[in-house]
RNA sequence: CGCGGGAUGGAGCAGUCUGGAAGCUCGUCGGGCUCAUAACCCGAAGGUCGCAGGUUCAAAUCCUGCUCCCGCAA
């Protein structure tokens, strides 16, 4: 089958190799225009577009894959079939019933669920157990496609987003080449979504990583390693932002707290308000958030670089009392 | 030329404005105390102060160029 290949970010460099790999034909592969990024805003390619060029593959980087121009340059690949991964912009009907077969999306959950643009994080930020990557041929609407092959994989307690992503990147990869041959053949049997299953995701953006203290502490245990590597979780420390990395939600200070309650009411002790610092050890800093304690792990202050808790308060002293926001 | 912070023994920082003996908290090593310890006490090792020039009697500190790291913004 002659494939075009269609992504832009790093997960999808995982499955143009696998391609290349198993010995498919990519005769093009196709990603976003070159974006000014980075400190010095140096134009940068994709990582798509790099891969694409250390394999000396042909690249096409449309401003707008939608264009009449576009569509006709997308003709002469004369695919049998158009592979798309995250490629960061919608495909027209005419686009969509141009090759032979069609074009496929490796999408990063089980669908219905999370159909959008950022799965992956929202199995971290939700809490659920198992996320994964699903196959399906893709139709007009966001993710709505029908359903050809998906793999399930297990959320680990640790995995951040960025780990996620890497797992699913591989696992998509390896589902695609399994399912490229049985696509050929037809031994696949499309199975529709359940629309009433469906779950919508929106872009994730630097705000959604702020955190909110009035919050459980297990909630924004979960948005620390949901927003890893991006847009990070963040709060603020002296006027200074400051990232969490790394937060464990605290057991014991719960049971201390339900604890003392019960019995006399200790005079007038005033509830520490969500955000602030209750307690400092060698190598953790406890915060009061709006349901239970957070205990960060792994910070970076504004300027600095990421470090071990334990590191950061060698040269910053964090005293109980002070207000994180 | 987008804006800004930073580079100081192994780690994290202060000192730079107002040039003039290399400091703090920790770690490491040795010794002591202790039933014991990640706790405490005593002692020691370890730094061309990012690189290259310049100014000066004298530069971590002032000037110039460069490299690398990071926050914001995109």
């Amino acid at each position: 089958m002659k494939i075009v290949f269609m992504g832009t970010p790093d997960f999808a460099v995982g499955a143009l190799e696998a391609l290349l790999q198993a010995g498919h034909e990519v005769s093009a592969v196709v990603t976003q225009p070159d974006k000014q990024k980075g400190r010095d805003r140096k134009l940068q390619f994709s990582p798509v577009k790099e891969c694409a060029l250390a394999h000396g593959l042909p690249v096409f980087q449309p401003e707008r894959i939608k264009a009449p121009e576009a569509v006709e340059e997308l003709k002469r690949f004369e695919a049998d079939i158009f592979v798309v991964a995250a490629f960061g912009q919608i495909l027209s009907k005419e686009i969509l019933e141009m090759p032979k077969y069609g074009c496929i999306n490796i999408h990063a959950s089980l669908l219905p669920k999370y159909r959008g643009a950022s799965p992956i994080q929202y199995a971290v930020l939700n809490g659920d157990d198992v996320t994964g990557v699903t196959i399906m041929q893709m139709d007009e609407g966001m993710d709505t496609g029908d359903i050809l092959t998906m793999k399930a994989i297990p959320v680990e307690k640790d995995d951040t987003g960025g780990s996620l992503f890497d797992k699913l990147s591989v696992l998509g990869a390896e589902l695609l080449i399994k399912t490229l041959p049985k696509i050929e053949s037809g031994d696949i049997i499309p199975v529709k979504q359940q629309e009433e299953d469906a779950v919508h995701v929106r872009m994730l953006n630097k705000d959604m990583g702020k955190i909110d203290w009035e919050k459980d502490a297990d909630v924004l245990e979960r948005l620390v390693r949901g927003m890893n590597p991006w847009p990070s979780a963040y709060c603020s420390l002296r006027g200074k932002s400051l990232k969490v990395w790394k937060a464990e939600v605290s057991g014991e200070e719960q049971k201390a707290e339900s604890a003392h309650n019960g019995l006399f009411k200790h005079t007038e002790e005033k509830k520490p308000e969500p955000g602030e610092v209750l307690s400092v050890t060698k190598d953790s800093i406890h915060v009061q958030t709006g349901k239970g304690v957070l205990v960060l792990k792994e910070v970076q202050l504004e300027g600095k670089r990421r470090m071990p808790v334990k590191d950061f308060l060698l040269g910053c002293q964090v005293k109980a009392g002070e207000v994180l926001e």
